[in-house]
DNA sequence: ATGTTGCATGCTGAA
DNA sequence: TCAGCATGCAACATG
């Protein structure tokens, strides 16, 4: 260690036999001052003595005295305030505990004089308790007394982290928590008049120390009744346990200050940035019964932004209350949605029926919705539902995985119904368990008339983009797709848009029906995108095989009926790999690609149907086998030709594995027009099917004479195989079964798939031959 | 046949 | 170990 000299520069004394700390060093650890000037800052006199000639002195707004802005020393000394100027800490102070009654147009909203320093300290992890400075200290220690904080327990401390991913990002959000806390406590009960310290005002220490005993009941952005409770209230040490009713509470609840509900990160990023944060944040649930209980994945997670927002354009308080993340029986036609029992009895009202209440709501669009708020006895305990929320769920496009944010409109008894909307199933699962699901809360609410649009989804764009450009990892994946305007307006505008586009909110438009949606909950549902490995869960009957075929755009198919079913003919192949959908029932064709998914998975149950009405009908046999063959080459992709034309065939926009004079079983259909084929008929499709028959029950037969010789075979075909043994075990199947057997496609790996033969698999004319086989004898 | 309702069951995560 | 909750299911209602 070198010579130690005191870090007034205007000292620089070496020789002092005594030091004592100093302020608090950018870098860690405390100045170090030799007596002298160690006495001059504990007495908060040093810039008076040393700096009094130096630039950056200023006023405090309240009391004048004269602090020495931008000064290391003097940091914790004083806060800038929102409507410009310092404050002392003495004031400050003042300020906080005593609601500004005499001053109600000085707003002591405090910013952060320090904020980005201590910001990045505390994202490093150096938060060496020592490093408090001694203004700060005294400061908070003023705040604990005052709030009787030995009364406080940490119970709600736990959650300080769920907002965040990464660790540097949990302490991030631990703080704002708990400056939320610090928030409330400090805050006045007044709009114009509120004081609010951020984290970078409390000593480091605060965190360890002082913050173990520390609740944070009183949360974050909460406000009203529940969430804030008054000076009074914490002096009192009612902060805690006290379960009222919300509705009880509400009655002495304090209007809603949005901009208390900022954090300490969210000061910082505002204070820095100069603008409304975004962060989303778990917040603490409000006072309520059993909130100590509520689990941090039901905290509400919703952006500053939006909560000013909110309350704003409400023009009264929103409370956020808690959400879920929706399961499938929530979000399922059932029209139940089932409420964390803590939630339930924490911020609705008490039912002691269990018919319960009804319950009015808005939601997102500003649509009142009244649901039936009730329990079920269960295991000696109750389970609270919302009933009738099918028809809210449906006009907000809700899913499961899709998050809902309960809050409640202060003053007054109704609900808003908020959400987030998931965006893949990590949000869903994430959401459940953690604070870091990041949808976006898109709420419209439209009440006073000019902007209905509260959170909503688009809120959660903008999250999205200040997130994304933080580098948040867990924002990856999630709604990459939204975008949206960096301001509120824009947000607001985007969120109106959206509103416009669903005029009719129990039919959106592109939302998919109450049936459909029940049975394709779930964001890989909601997928327009279907990854290779969904798609190889795809499982097409030749029926649905065929949808994937369409004419080529400048031919004009011919009707042909063979056997009983309808076919069209093309003098070309017809161009292949696009669901068309051409007897999706009612709807047609569809424009996108999710509705032509839903289209074909509706139809299917109508097809099964269809096969059994039809079953016993005979078919002619080359049409289920060509296009279950068609269907498995729709599916599995590439490399399914003929091994004997695999090397030859090229692939073309028209018939993509066929090439031009391809005589497989679809390009040869025969072009008679006439219908049924005769038994006798010599066509070219009639003769190749018989060829191909013939040539089935020889290699049949060489089969059991070398069945290892044809393993080889198998072992490359082995989808194929599966559905032609599927189909020769079920002989007793008709041949629309056998097809559909057949056509399904297994999802099998490509690789061993890759040998289907669209023209003349052996396995699949096995089957076809059998079914053919079959056909004519009973004919 | 389909939808609704009330409850039971079993899994999961928290204590 | 147990409470909470997602979901199944039977009884009932409705078309």
């Amino acid at each position: 260690m070198g010579i130690e000299i005191c870090m007034n520069s205007l000292c620089k004394d070496g020789s002092a036999s005594e030091w004592k700390k100093g302020w608090l060093l950018i870098s860690g650890g405390f100045a170090r001052l030799c007596n002298k000037c160690g006495l001059a800052y504990e007495n908060s006199a040093f810039c008076d003595k040393f700096h009094r000639h130096e630039a950056g002195w200023r006023e405090c707004s309240n009391c004048n005295k004269p602090i020495h802005c931008g000064c290391i020393v003097s940091r914790s000394l004083f806060e800038y305030l929102d409507f410009g100027g310092i404050g002392c800490v003495t004031c400050v102070k003042a300020s906080q505990l005593c609601p500004d009654t005499e001053n109600p147009n000085r707003s002591v909203q405090s910013t952060k004089n320090n904020a980005s320093g201590w910001y990045a300290e505390h994202i490093d992890g150096r938060l060496p308790m020592e490093r408090a400075g001694k203004g700060n200290l005294m400061q908070l220690c003023r705040i604990v007394e005052a709030g009787e904080s030995s009364s406080w327990p940490q119970a709600q401390r736990n959650g300080k982290v769920s907002c965040i991913g990464s660790s540097s990002q949990e302490v991030k959000c631990r703080f704002s928590e708990e400056d939320t806390g610090f928030l409330n406590v400090m805050k006045h009960s007044s709009h114009s008049s509120k004081f609010t310290l951020t984290e970078n005002d409390r000593p480091t220490w605060e965190s360890k120390s002082i913050h173990e005993p520390l609740s944070l009941n009183i949360s974050l952005g909460s406000s009203s009744r529940n969430f804030v409770p008054s000076a009074t209230e914490i002096v009192e040490g009612r902060l805690e346990g006290k379960a009222s009713s919300p509705f009880q509470q509400g009655k002495k609840s304090h209007p809603m200050l949005p901009k208390q509900t900022k954090t300490g990160v969210t000061m910082n990023l505002e204070t820095n940035k100069g603008m409304t944060s975004h962060e989303r944040i778990a917040r603490p649930p409000p006072d309520g019964k059993g909130k100590n209980q509520l689990l941090s994945r039901y905290w509400p997670r919703i952006t500053d932004q939006e909560l000013e927002q909110l309350s704003g354009d409400l023009k009264s308080t929103v409370v956020p209350l808690f959400e879920k993340v929706l399961s499938p029986s929530d979000a399922g036609r059932i029209g139940r949605l089932v409420l964390p029992k803590a939630c339930a009895e924490a911020f609705l009202p008490h039912i002691s029926q269990s018919e319960g209440v009804p319950l009015e709501f808005l939601d997102s669009k500003g649509d009142e919705w009244t649901f039936q708020f009730r329990f079920w006895p269960n295991n000696n305990s109750r389970m609270y539902v919302l009933e009738g929320v099918t028809p809210c769920i449906q006009s907000l496009q809700l899913n499961a995985g899709d998050t809902v944010i309960f809050s409640r409109i202060d003053p007054g008894e109704k609900f808003v119904l908020g959400f987030r909307k998931a965006s893949n199933s990590i949000d869903t699962q994430d959401a459940s368990t953690s604070a870091h699901s990041n949808g976006i809360s898109t709420k419209n609410t439209n009440f006073s008339g000019a902007t209905k649009n509260l959170l909503s989804v688009c809120s959660y764009r903008d999250l999205l983009q200040s997130r994304k450009g933080n580098g948040e990892p867990y924002l990856n994946g999630h709604l990459e797709h939204l975008r949206l305007g960096t301001g509120t307006s824009d947000w607001l505008q985007t969120a109106r848009c959206e509103e416009g586009t669903n005029k009719d909110p129990l039919q959106p438009p592109g939302s998919v029906s109450e049936k459909k949606r029940t049975h394709n909950i779930g964001p890989k549902t909601k997928r327009l995108l279907i990854p290779s490995e969904d798609a190889k869960e795809l499982r097409l009957t030749w029926e649905e095989a065929q949808d994937l075929l369409c004419p080529p755009p400048s031919v004009k198919p011919n009707i042909v009926t063979i056997e009983d079913q309808v076919f069209e003919e093309y003098d070309e192949p017809p161009v292949f790999g696009k669901i068309t959908i051409t007897n999706a029932g009612p709807s047609g064709s569809s424009d996108s690609a999710s509705e032509q998914l839903e289209n074909l998975l509706r139809t299917r149950k109508d097809s099964k149907k269809r096969k059994i009405v039809e079953k016993g009908k005979t078919i002619q046999e080359h049409k289920p086998s060509g296009l279950e063959a068609l269907a498995n080459a729709a599916v599995l992709g590439d490399n399914l030709a003929d091994p004997d034309e695999s090397s030859s065939a090229e692939v073309t926009t028209k018939h993509p594995r066929h090439r031009p004079g391809c005589t497989c079983i679809v390009c040869i259909q025969p072009a008679s027009g006439q219908g049924r084929h005769p038994p006798t008929c010599t066509c070219l499709a009639c003769e190749t099917v018989k060829r191909r028959f013939k040539t089935l029950m020889m290699r049949r037969k060489k089969q059991q004479s070398e069945p290892e010789a044809v393993d080889d075979q198998i072992d490359h075909m082995e989808e194929a195989d599966t559905n032609g043994d599927a189909s020769r075990e079920d002989a007793s199947h008709s041949p629309d079964e056998v097809s559909v057997n057949g056509g399904q496609l297994e999802a099998s790996e490509p690789s061993g798939a890759g040998q289907i033969d669209l023209n003349c698999h052996p396995n699949h004319e096995d089957m076809e031959m059998d079914t053919y086989n079959r056909t004519e004898h009973e004919s």
